[in-house]
DNA sequence: AGGGCTATGTACGCTACCGCGCATTGAGCA
DNA sequence: TGCTCAATGCGCGGTAGCGTACATAGCCCT
Protein backbone atom coordinates (compact mmCIF):
# COMPACT_ATOMS: atom_id res chain seq x y z
CA UNK A 1 0.00 0.00 0.00
CA UNK A 2 0.91 3.78 -0.83
CA UNK A 3 1.83 5.12 2.85
CA UNK A 4 -0.46 8.33 2.33
CA UNK A 5 1.04 9.75 4.83
CA UNK A 6 4.98 8.94 4.84
CA UNK A 7 7.13 8.05 7.12
CA UNK A 8 9.30 10.93 7.86
CA UNK A 9 12.31 10.50 6.37
CA UNK A 10 10.52 9.85 3.24
CA UNK A 11 7.96 12.90 3.59
CA UNK A 12 10.80 14.71 2.51
CA UNK A 13 12.16 12.53 -0.21
CA UNK A 14 11.63 10.03 -3.11
CA UNK A 15 10.82 6.68 -1.92
CA UNK A 16 12.22 4.75 -4.46
CA UNK A 17 15.31 6.49 -3.42
CA UNK A 18 14.19 5.69 -0.12
CA UNK A 19 14.57 2.51 -0.50
CA UNK A 20 18.52 2.35 -1.23
CA UNK A 21 20.79 1.55 1.39
CA UNK A 22 21.17 5.16 3.23
CA UNK A 23 25.22 5.40 2.07
CA UNK A 24 24.07 4.56 -1.30
CA UNK A 25 20.84 6.95 -1.27
CA UNK A 26 23.08 9.74 -0.38
CA UNK A 27 25.37 9.10 -2.57
CA UNK A 28 23.09 9.24 -5.47
CA UNK A 29 20.58 12.30 -4.66
CA UNK A 30 23.80 13.83 -4.31
CA UNK A 31 24.51 13.10 -8.21
CA UNK A 32 20.52 14.92 -8.64
CA UNK A 33 19.76 17.92 -9.40
CA UNK A 34 17.23 19.71 -7.37
CA UNK A 35 14.31 21.62 -9.37
CA UNK A 36 11.19 23.10 -8.80
CA UNK A 37 8.18 21.64 -10.95
CA UNK A 38 6.08 24.34 -11.94
CA UNK A 39 2.68 23.45 -12.56
CA UNK A 40 1.55 22.77 -16.18
CA UNK A 41 5.89 22.23 -17.10
CA UNK A 42 5.57 19.70 -19.89
CA UNK A 43 8.43 17.66 -19.21
CA UNK A 44 8.19 15.70 -22.41
CA UNK A 45 6.13 15.29 -25.03
CA UNK A 46 5.28 11.91 -26.92
CA UNK A 47 8.64 10.73 -29.12
CA UNK A 48 10.77 13.52 -27.32
CA UNK A 49 14.30 12.25 -26.67
CA UNK A 50 14.33 11.32 -22.78
CA UNK A 51 17.16 14.36 -21.13
CA UNK A 52 16.29 13.88 -17.58
CA UNK A 53 14.77 11.30 -15.52
CA UNK A 54 12.24 13.04 -12.35
CA UNK A 55 11.86 11.70 -8.69
CA UNK A 56 9.26 13.67 -7.45
CA UNK A 57 9.50 14.71 -3.62
CA UNK A 58 6.48 16.91 -3.05
CA UNK A 59 5.29 17.26 -6.87
CA UNK A 60 3.78 14.92 -8.98
CA UNK A 61 3.45 14.38 -12.29
CA UNK A 62 0.71 13.34 -15.34
CA UNK A 63 1.29 11.04 -18.04
CA UNK A 64 -1.47 11.06 -20.91
CA UNK A 65 -1.98 9.44 -24.18
CA UNK A 66 -2.76 11.22 -26.99
CA UNK A 67 -4.64 9.89 -29.32
CA UNK A 68 -5.82 11.04 -32.99
CA UNK A 69 -6.03 15.17 -32.76
CA UNK A 70 -6.65 16.10 -29.30
CA UNK A 71 -8.16 13.01 -27.68
CA UNK A 72 -6.50 12.61 -24.27
CA UNK A 73 -6.48 10.97 -21.26
CA UNK A 74 -4.45 10.54 -18.43
CA UNK A 75 -2.66 7.07 -17.94
CA UNK A 76 -0.24 7.57 -14.85
CA UNK A 77 0.42 9.97 -12.21
CA UNK A 78 3.57 9.92 -10.88
CA UNK A 79 4.23 11.21 -7.12
CA UNK A 80 6.67 10.13 -4.11
CA UNK A 81 6.12 6.78 -5.03
CA UNK A 82 7.58 6.66 -8.11
CA UNK A 83 10.02 7.99 -10.98
CA UNK A 84 9.56 9.77 -14.57
CA UNK A 85 12.01 7.72 -17.55
CA UNK A 86 10.92 4.69 -16.70
CA UNK A 87 11.82 3.81 -20.62
CA UNK A 88 15.67 4.94 -19.65
CA UNK A 89 15.75 1.19 -17.57
CA UNK A 90 14.76 -0.49 -20.91
CA UNK A 91 17.63 1.15 -22.71
CA UNK A 92 14.72 3.21 -25.25
CA UNK A 93 15.49 6.72 -24.45
CA UNK A 94 12.75 8.47 -26.21
CA UNK A 95 9.43 8.71 -24.03
CA UNK A 96 5.76 7.86 -25.51
CA UNK A 97 3.41 9.50 -23.66
CA UNK A 98 2.87 13.16 -22.60
CA UNK A 99 4.30 14.22 -19.11
CA UNK A 100 2.37 16.97 -17.76
CA UNK A 101 3.79 18.19 -13.98
CA UNK A 102 -0.20 18.58 -12.21
CA UNK A 103 1.56 19.07 -8.81
CA UNK A 104 3.62 21.72 -8.31
CA UNK A 105 6.88 21.24 -5.96
CA UNK A 106 10.13 19.96 -5.46
CA UNK A 107 11.88 16.87 -7.27
CA UNK A 108 15.12 15.58 -8.19
CA UNK A 109 16.53 14.80 -11.57
CA UNK A 110 19.32 13.48 -13.18
CA UNK A 111 20.57 13.59 -16.64
CA UNK A 112 19.23 10.76 -19.05
CA UNK A 113 23.35 9.68 -19.22
CA UNK A 114 24.16 9.46 -15.40
CA UNK A 115 20.84 7.63 -14.66
CA UNK A 116 22.24 4.81 -17.33
CA UNK A 117 25.81 5.13 -15.52
CA UNK A 118 23.89 4.32 -11.99
CA UNK A 119 22.17 1.60 -13.18
CA UNK A 120 24.92 -0.41 -14.30
CA UNK A 121 26.77 0.42 -11.09
CA UNK A 122 24.12 -0.34 -9.18
CA UNK A 123 22.11 -3.10 -9.11
CA UNK A 124 20.12 -2.50 -5.97
CA UNK A 125 19.14 0.28 -7.42
CA UNK A 126 18.24 -1.33 -10.98
CA UNK A 127 16.12 -3.97 -9.05
CA UNK A 128 14.09 -1.49 -7.28
CA UNK A 129 13.42 0.47 -10.20
CA UNK A 130 12.76 -2.45 -12.45
CA UNK A 131 9.86 -3.47 -10.15
CA UNK A 132 8.56 -0.23 -9.75
CA UNK A 133 8.15 -0.54 -13.80
CA UNK A 134 6.57 -3.65 -13.44
CA UNK A 135 3.82 -1.99 -10.85
CA UNK A 136 3.38 0.52 -13.87
CA UNK A 137 2.84 -1.80 -16.48
CA UNK A 138 -0.25 -3.54 -14.12
CA UNK A 139 -1.43 -0.22 -13.74
CA UNK A 140 -1.55 0.72 -16.99
CA UNK A 141 -3.25 -2.78 -18.06
CA UNK A 142 -5.78 -2.00 -15.35
CA UNK A 143 -6.49 1.00 -16.71
CA UNK A 144 -7.77 0.44 -19.97
CA UNK A 145 -10.28 -1.82 -18.29
CA UNK A 146 -11.32 0.65 -15.49
CA UNK A 147 -11.72 3.44 -17.98
CA UNK A 148 -14.03 1.17 -20.16
CA UNK A 149 -16.04 -0.33 -17.18
CA UNK A 150 -16.41 2.59 -14.93
CA UNK A 151 -18.49 5.59 -14.51
CA UNK A 152 -17.35 8.56 -14.61
CA UNK A 153 -17.86 8.81 -10.68
CA UNK A 154 -16.08 6.26 -9.85
CA UNK A 155 -13.23 7.00 -11.53
CA UNK A 156 -13.36 10.98 -10.65
CA UNK A 157 -13.32 9.17 -6.87
CA UNK A 158 -10.24 7.30 -7.54
CA UNK A 159 -8.12 10.05 -9.31
CA UNK A 160 -8.88 12.34 -6.21
CA UNK A 161 -7.59 9.77 -3.69
CA UNK A 162 -4.54 9.11 -5.98
CA UNK A 163 -4.01 12.75 -6.44
CA UNK A 164 -4.68 12.85 -2.49
CA UNK A 165 -2.06 10.19 -1.52
CA UNK A 166 0.67 11.61 -3.99
CA UNK A 167 -0.15 15.26 -2.96
CA UNK A 168 0.09 14.28 0.66
CA UNK A 169 -2.42 16.52 1.38
CA UNK A 170 -6.44 16.44 2.00
CA UNK A 171 -6.82 19.58 -0.24
CA UNK A 172 -5.35 20.37 -3.49
CA UNK A 173 -5.82 22.56 -6.87
CA UNK A 174 -7.68 21.39 -9.70
CA UNK A 175 -10.25 22.80 -12.08
CA UNK A 176 -13.15 20.53 -13.10
CA UNK A 177 -12.34 21.96 -16.49
CA UNK A 178 -8.73 20.45 -16.03
CA UNK A 179 -10.61 16.87 -14.28
CA UNK A 180 -12.90 16.18 -17.59
CA UNK A 181 -9.53 16.48 -19.15
CA UNK A 182 -7.46 14.43 -17.20
CA UNK A 183 -10.47 11.50 -17.27
CA UNK A 184 -11.22 11.89 -21.02
CA UNK A 185 -15.15 13.67 -20.11
CA UNK A 186 -17.16 16.47 -20.89
CA UNK A 187 -16.77 18.95 -17.86
CA UNK A 188 -20.29 18.40 -17.37
CA UNK A 189 -20.01 14.74 -16.69
CA UNK A 190 -17.33 16.02 -13.77
CA UNK A 191 -19.97 19.33 -12.66
CA UNK A 192 -22.45 16.34 -12.30
CA UNK A 193 -19.85 13.56 -10.50
CA UNK A 194 -18.18 15.97 -8.33
CA UNK A 195 -21.46 17.35 -7.22
CA UNK A 196 -22.80 13.79 -6.33
CA UNK A 197 -19.67 12.85 -4.34
CA UNK A 198 -20.54 16.73 -2.43
CA UNK A 199 -23.80 15.95 -1.42
CA UNK A 200 -22.75 13.32 0.13
CA UNK A 201 -19.92 14.59 2.25
CA UNK A 202 -17.30 13.30 0.65
CA UNK A 203 -15.78 15.90 -0.85
CA UNK A 204 -15.98 19.78 -0.62
CA UNK A 205 -14.87 21.76 -3.59
CA UNK A 206 -14.70 25.60 -4.67
CA UNK A 207 -13.32 27.11 -7.49
CA UNK A 208 -10.18 25.14 -8.17
CA UNK A 209 -9.91 23.86 -5.03
CA UNK A 210 -10.91 20.49 -3.80
CA UNK A 211 -10.67 18.84 -0.23
CA UNK A 212 -10.98 15.22 0.66
CA UNK A 213 -13.37 15.00 3.71
CA UNK A 214 -14.00 11.53 3.32
CA UNK A 215 -11.39 9.27 2.19
CA UNK A 216 -12.79 5.83 3.14
CA UNK A 217 -16.33 7.16 1.93
CA UNK A 218 -14.67 8.08 -1.22
CA UNK A 219 -12.26 4.93 -1.31
CA UNK A 220 -16.04 3.34 -1.32
CA UNK A 221 -17.62 5.64 -4.36
CA UNK A 222 -14.52 4.84 -6.01
CA UNK A 223 -13.99 1.52 -8.47
CA UNK A 224 -11.85 -0.92 -6.76
CA UNK A 225 -8.85 -0.04 -8.98
CA UNK A 226 -7.94 2.13 -6.40
CA UNK A 227 -7.54 -0.39 -3.83
CA UNK A 228 -6.12 -3.08 -6.42
CA UNK A 229 -3.48 -0.50 -7.49
CA UNK A 230 -2.27 -0.40 -3.73
CA UNK A 231 -2.47 -3.74 -3.56
CA UNK A 232 -0.39 -4.23 -6.14
CA UNK A 233 2.52 -2.01 -4.93
CA UNK A 234 2.47 -3.23 -1.85
CA UNK A 235 2.83 -6.65 -2.74
CA UNK A 236 5.86 -6.13 -5.30
CA UNK A 237 7.33 -3.09 -4.05
CA UNK A 238 7.48 -4.55 0.22
CA UNK B 1 6.56 -2.50 -39.16
CA UNK B 2 5.75 -5.84 -37.84
CA UNK B 3 5.99 -7.75 -41.63
CA UNK B 4 3.11 -9.44 -42.23
CA UNK B 5 4.40 -11.72 -44.30
CA UNK B 6 7.70 -12.65 -42.36
CA UNK B 7 10.57 -13.89 -44.44
CA UNK B 8 11.19 -17.19 -44.29
CA UNK B 9 13.85 -17.84 -41.98
CA UNK B 10 11.26 -15.83 -39.50
CA UNK B 11 8.07 -17.39 -40.73
CA UNK B 12 8.73 -20.77 -38.68
CA UNK B 13 10.56 -18.73 -35.90
CA UNK B 14 9.55 -16.17 -33.19
CA UNK B 15 11.46 -13.28 -34.27
CA UNK B 16 12.68 -11.53 -31.23
CA UNK B 17 14.70 -15.08 -31.27
CA UNK B 18 15.08 -14.44 -34.93
CA UNK B 19 17.17 -11.42 -34.45
CA UNK B 20 19.45 -12.67 -32.41
CA UNK B 21 22.98 -13.76 -33.89
CA UNK B 22 22.61 -17.19 -35.63
CA UNK B 23 24.88 -19.29 -33.17
CA UNK B 24 23.49 -17.56 -30.15
CA UNK B 25 19.93 -18.22 -31.63
CA UNK B 26 19.92 -21.34 -32.47
CA UNK B 27 21.19 -22.14 -28.87
CA UNK B 28 18.87 -20.85 -26.88
CA UNK B 29 16.19 -22.30 -29.50
CA UNK B 30 17.61 -25.71 -28.62
CA UNK B 31 16.96 -24.63 -25.00
CA UNK B 32 13.24 -24.06 -25.44
CA UNK B 33 11.10 -27.05 -25.26
CA UNK B 34 8.30 -26.40 -28.22
CA UNK B 35 4.74 -26.87 -27.57
CA UNK B 36 1.48 -26.78 -29.18
CA UNK B 37 -0.61 -24.35 -27.67
CA UNK B 38 -4.68 -25.14 -27.98
CA UNK B 39 -7.55 -22.37 -28.72
CA UNK B 40 -8.61 -21.42 -25.38
CA UNK B 41 -5.79 -23.05 -23.28
CA UNK B 42 -5.28 -20.36 -19.87
CA UNK B 43 -1.49 -20.24 -19.74
CA UNK B 44 -1.27 -17.51 -16.68
CA UNK B 45 -4.25 -16.30 -14.74
CA UNK B 46 -3.67 -12.82 -12.59
CA UNK B 47 -1.71 -13.26 -9.69
CA UNK B 48 -0.35 -16.47 -10.93
CA UNK B 49 3.34 -17.75 -10.60
CA UNK B 50 5.31 -17.35 -14.00
CA UNK B 51 6.91 -20.82 -14.34
CA UNK B 52 7.61 -20.34 -18.37
CA UNK B 53 8.08 -17.78 -20.86
CA UNK B 54 6.42 -18.40 -24.35
CA UNK B 55 7.50 -17.63 -27.81
CA UNK B 56 5.24 -17.78 -30.15
CA UNK B 57 5.74 -19.35 -33.59
CA UNK B 58 2.96 -19.57 -35.38
CA UNK B 59 0.41 -19.06 -32.58
CA UNK B 60 -1.01 -16.40 -30.72
CA UNK B 61 -2.12 -15.20 -27.15
CA UNK B 62 -4.21 -12.93 -25.80
CA UNK B 63 -3.49 -10.70 -22.65
CA UNK B 64 -7.01 -10.11 -20.71
CA UNK B 65 -7.31 -7.21 -17.63
CA UNK B 66 -10.19 -7.92 -15.29
CA UNK B 67 -11.96 -5.87 -13.18
CA UNK B 68 -14.74 -6.47 -11.06
CA UNK B 69 -16.08 -9.91 -11.49
CA UNK B 70 -16.32 -11.01 -15.10
CA UNK B 71 -15.55 -7.27 -16.49
CA UNK B 72 -12.43 -8.15 -19.36
CA UNK B 73 -10.74 -6.46 -21.95
CA UNK B 74 -8.50 -7.41 -23.95
CA UNK B 75 -5.45 -5.04 -24.03
CA UNK B 76 -2.49 -7.16 -26.03
CA UNK B 77 -1.81 -9.60 -28.49
CA UNK B 78 1.16 -12.05 -28.61
CA UNK B 79 2.46 -13.29 -31.71
CA UNK B 80 5.47 -14.44 -33.60
CA UNK B 81 6.63 -10.72 -33.05
CA UNK B 82 6.87 -10.85 -29.45
CA UNK B 83 6.56 -13.25 -26.25
CA UNK B 84 5.16 -13.87 -22.68
CA UNK B 85 5.87 -13.67 -19.53
CA UNK B 86 8.04 -9.94 -20.23
CA UNK B 87 7.78 -9.41 -16.18
CA UNK B 88 10.53 -11.65 -15.88
CA UNK B 89 12.75 -9.07 -17.86
CA UNK B 90 11.95 -7.16 -15.10
CA UNK B 91 12.97 -10.01 -11.90
CA UNK B 92 9.23 -10.35 -10.86
CA UNK B 93 7.76 -13.66 -11.44
CA UNK B 94 4.02 -13.26 -11.09
CA UNK B 95 1.48 -12.15 -14.10
CA UNK B 96 -0.84 -9.30 -14.04
CA UNK B 97 -3.09 -10.78 -17.09
CA UNK B 98 -4.94 -13.42 -17.81
CA UNK B 99 -2.97 -14.86 -20.60
CA UNK B 100 -5.10 -17.06 -23.32
CA UNK B 101 -4.13 -18.80 -26.30
CA UNK B 102 -6.30 -17.05 -28.75
CA UNK B 103 -4.72 -18.59 -32.43
CA UNK B 104 -3.72 -22.62 -31.81
CA UNK B 105 -0.09 -23.46 -32.86
CA UNK B 106 3.13 -24.28 -31.86
CA UNK B 107 5.30 -22.06 -29.79
CA UNK B 108 8.51 -22.19 -27.79
CA UNK B 109 8.73 -22.00 -24.14
CA UNK B 110 11.36 -22.29 -21.74
CA UNK B 111 11.40 -22.35 -17.89
CA UNK B 112 11.17 -18.79 -16.01
CA UNK B 113 14.55 -19.91 -14.02
CA UNK B 114 16.01 -20.70 -16.93
CA UNK B 115 15.23 -17.95 -18.90
CA UNK B 116 16.52 -15.58 -16.05
CA UNK B 117 19.46 -17.21 -16.26
CA UNK B 118 19.69 -16.90 -20.03
CA UNK B 119 19.26 -13.06 -19.35
CA UNK B 120 22.10 -12.81 -17.74
CA UNK B 121 24.36 -14.80 -19.69
CA UNK B 122 23.18 -12.67 -22.86
CA UNK B 123 23.13 -8.85 -22.81
CA UNK B 124 22.09 -9.27 -26.50
CA UNK B 125 18.97 -10.88 -25.98
CA UNK B 126 18.48 -8.63 -22.56
CA UNK B 127 18.64 -5.61 -24.69
CA UNK B 128 16.16 -6.91 -27.57
CA UNK B 129 13.31 -7.87 -24.93
CA UNK B 130 13.72 -4.89 -22.95
CA UNK B 131 12.95 -3.36 -26.58
CA UNK B 132 10.30 -5.30 -27.00
CA UNK B 133 9.03 -4.44 -23.54
CA UNK B 134 8.84 -0.99 -23.90
CA UNK B 135 6.90 -1.31 -27.03
CA UNK B 136 4.21 -3.02 -24.97
CA UNK B 137 4.37 -0.50 -22.58
CA UNK B 138 3.61 2.01 -25.57
CA UNK B 139 0.71 0.12 -26.61
CA UNK B 140 -0.44 -0.77 -23.57
CA UNK B 141 -0.58 2.81 -22.71
CA UNK B 142 -2.48 3.87 -26.19
CA UNK B 143 -4.86 1.29 -25.63
CA UNK B 144 -6.75 3.20 -23.01
CA UNK B 145 -7.43 6.15 -25.07
CA UNK B 146 -8.20 3.87 -28.15
CA UNK B 147 -10.66 1.95 -26.33
CA UNK B 148 -11.78 5.13 -24.82
CA UNK B 149 -12.50 7.23 -27.80
CA UNK B 150 -12.92 4.64 -30.44
CA UNK B 151 -15.80 2.97 -31.45
CA UNK B 152 -16.52 -0.37 -31.82
CA UNK B 153 -16.02 -0.69 -35.56
CA UNK B 154 -13.02 1.26 -35.64
CA UNK B 155 -11.93 -0.94 -32.71
CA UNK B 156 -12.96 -4.39 -34.71
CA UNK B 157 -11.35 -3.02 -37.81
CA UNK B 158 -8.02 -3.00 -36.05
CA UNK B 159 -8.18 -6.42 -33.96
CA UNK B 160 -8.65 -7.83 -37.28
CA UNK B 161 -5.84 -6.18 -39.01
CA UNK B 162 -3.57 -7.19 -35.77
CA UNK B 163 -4.72 -10.89 -35.84
CA UNK B 164 -4.12 -11.58 -39.43
CA UNK B 165 -0.63 -9.83 -39.00
CA UNK B 166 0.01 -12.75 -35.97
CA UNK B 167 -1.79 -15.46 -37.79
CA UNK B 168 0.27 -14.64 -40.80
CA UNK B 169 -3.22 -15.70 -42.50
CA UNK B 170 -6.08 -13.91 -44.22
CA UNK B 171 -8.51 -16.27 -42.77
CA UNK B 172 -8.82 -17.19 -38.98
CA UNK B 173 -11.69 -18.85 -36.63
CA UNK B 174 -13.24 -16.57 -34.38
CA UNK B 175 -16.89 -15.74 -33.57
CA UNK B 176 -18.57 -12.78 -32.96
CA UNK B 177 -19.65 -13.83 -29.21
CA UNK B 178 -15.99 -14.03 -28.63
CA UNK B 179 -15.26 -10.84 -30.23
CA UNK B 180 -16.95 -9.18 -27.96
CA UNK B 181 -15.69 -10.73 -25.41
CA UNK B 182 -12.18 -9.42 -26.13
CA UNK B 183 -13.47 -5.79 -27.07
CA UNK B 184 -15.40 -5.26 -24.26
CA UNK B 185 -18.65 -4.93 -25.99
CA UNK B 186 -22.11 -6.90 -26.60
CA UNK B 187 -22.17 -9.09 -29.53
CA UNK B 188 -24.86 -7.09 -30.96
CA UNK B 189 -22.16 -4.36 -31.19
CA UNK B 190 -20.18 -6.85 -33.08
CA UNK B 191 -22.53 -8.33 -35.73
CA UNK B 192 -23.42 -4.49 -36.41
CA UNK B 193 -20.05 -3.69 -36.67
CA UNK B 194 -19.29 -6.62 -38.51
CA UNK B 195 -22.02 -6.62 -40.78
CA UNK B 196 -21.03 -2.75 -41.78
CA UNK B 197 -17.31 -4.23 -42.76
CA UNK B 198 -18.68 -6.76 -44.56
CA UNK B 199 -21.46 -4.74 -46.67
CA UNK B 200 -18.11 -2.45 -47.47
CA UNK B 201 -16.15 -5.77 -48.88
CA UNK B 202 -13.85 -5.43 -46.34
CA UNK B 203 -14.25 -9.12 -44.76
CA UNK B 204 -16.14 -11.78 -45.31
CA UNK B 205 -17.72 -14.01 -41.97
CA UNK B 206 -19.76 -16.84 -41.91
CA UNK B 207 -20.13 -19.03 -38.33
CA UNK B 208 -16.52 -18.06 -36.93
CA UNK B 209 -14.62 -18.02 -39.77
CA UNK B 210 -13.44 -14.65 -40.97
CA UNK B 211 -11.82 -13.39 -43.79
CA UNK B 212 -10.01 -10.11 -44.43
CA UNK B 213 -10.75 -9.46 -48.03
CA UNK B 214 -9.52 -5.77 -48.20
CA UNK B 215 -6.32 -4.84 -45.83
CA UNK B 216 -5.69 -1.68 -47.25
CA UNK B 217 -9.57 -0.70 -46.61
CA UNK B 218 -9.60 -2.11 -43.45
CA UNK B 219 -6.79 -0.07 -42.36
CA UNK B 220 -8.71 2.68 -43.33
CA UNK B 221 -11.98 1.74 -41.57
CA UNK B 222 -9.53 1.34 -38.35
CA UNK B 223 -8.50 3.35 -35.80
CA UNK B 224 -5.30 4.61 -36.30
CA UNK B 225 -3.64 2.87 -33.36
CA UNK B 226 -3.20 0.13 -35.68
CA UNK B 227 -0.70 2.44 -37.96
CA UNK B 228 0.58 3.81 -35.06
CA UNK B 229 1.34 0.87 -33.35
CA UNK B 230 3.48 -0.91 -35.89
CA UNK B 231 5.59 2.24 -36.78
CA UNK B 232 6.27 2.37 -32.83
CA UNK B 233 7.37 -1.28 -33.00
CA UNK B 234 9.48 -0.18 -36.68
CA UNK B 235 11.12 2.64 -34.93
CA UNK B 236 11.74 0.72 -31.92
CA UNK B 237 12.41 -2.83 -32.72
CA UNK B 238 14.25 -1.97 -36.44
C1' DA C 1 -33.79 -36.67 -43.46
C1' DG C 2 -34.33 -34.72 -39.34
C1' DG C 3 -32.98 -33.02 -34.75
C1' DG C 4 -30.17 -30.25 -32.06
C1' DC C 5 -26.88 -26.92 -31.28
C1' DT C 6 -24.10 -23.01 -32.33
C1' DA C 7 -23.68 -18.75 -34.66
C1' DT C 8 -25.80 -14.81 -36.25
C1' DG C 9 -29.60 -11.14 -36.94
C1' DT C 10 -32.49 -8.01 -34.77
C1' DA C 11 -35.72 -5.48 -31.84
C1' DC C 12 -36.90 -2.95 -27.51
C1' DG C 13 -36.45 0.51 -24.05
C1' DC C 14 -32.81 2.42 -21.39
C1' DT C 15 -28.58 4.86 -19.61
C1' DA C 16 -24.38 7.32 -19.77
C1' DC C 17 -22.32 10.38 -21.98
C1' DC C 18 -21.66 13.70 -25.96
C1' DG C 19 -21.44 18.59 -28.02
C1' DC C 20 -22.96 22.83 -27.53
C1' DG C 21 -24.26 26.85 -25.49
C1' DC C 22 -25.46 30.03 -22.04
C1' DA C 23 -26.42 31.55 -17.17
C1' DT C 24 -24.55 32.27 -12.64
C1' DT C 25 -21.23 33.07 -9.13
C1' DG C 26 -17.20 34.00 -6.55
C1' DA C 27 -12.25 35.58 -6.26
C1' DG C 28 -8.99 38.81 -7.32
C1' DC C 29 -7.75 43.19 -8.87
C1' DA C 30 -7.92 48.11 -10.21
C1' DT D 1 -16.48 49.34 -4.67
C1' DG D 2 -17.31 47.57 -8.78
C1' DC D 3 -15.32 45.09 -12.83
C1' DT D 4 -13.71 41.14 -14.91
C1' DC D 5 -13.02 36.69 -15.80
C1' DA D 6 -12.27 32.09 -14.42
C1' DA D 7 -14.93 28.43 -12.49
C1' DT D 8 -19.11 26.25 -12.01
C1' DG D 9 -24.18 24.96 -12.93
C1' DC D 10 -27.21 23.41 -16.08
C1' DG D 11 -30.32 22.54 -20.05
C1' DC D 12 -31.14 20.63 -24.66
C1' DG D 13 -31.29 17.29 -28.24
C1' DG D 14 -28.57 13.61 -29.89
C1' DT D 15 -25.91 9.10 -30.07
C1' DA D 16 -23.36 4.91 -28.90
C1' DG D 17 -23.69 1.27 -26.60
C1' DC D 18 -26.24 -1.50 -22.80
C1' DG D 19 -29.19 -5.61 -21.20
C1' DT D 20 -32.42 -8.58 -22.58
C1' DA D 21 -34.89 -11.38 -25.34
C1' DC D 22 -36.20 -13.86 -29.17
C1' DA D 23 -35.97 -15.32 -34.16
C1' DT D 24 -33.46 -17.37 -37.87
C1' DA D 25 -30.07 -20.08 -40.16
C1' DG D 26 -26.18 -23.04 -41.13
C1' DC D 27 -23.45 -27.10 -39.48
C1' DC D 28 -22.86 -31.57 -37.53
C1' DC D 29 -24.43 -35.87 -35.96
C1' DT D 30 -27.29 -39.77 -36.05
Amino acid sequence: MIPRIAASASRRGNMLLGTLPAAKGRGLISRCEPVDLAFGEVLCEAGDLLRHVYFPTASFISLIACVDDGARLEVGLIGAEGMFGTSLLLGVNVGSLLAIVQGAGPALRMSAAQFSLELKCDPALAKTLNTYLCVTLNQLSQMSACTRYHTVEARLARWLLMTRDRARANEFRITQEYLAYMLGVRRAGITHAAGSLQERQLIHYSRGKIRVLNARGLGAASCGCYAVAQQIYARLMV
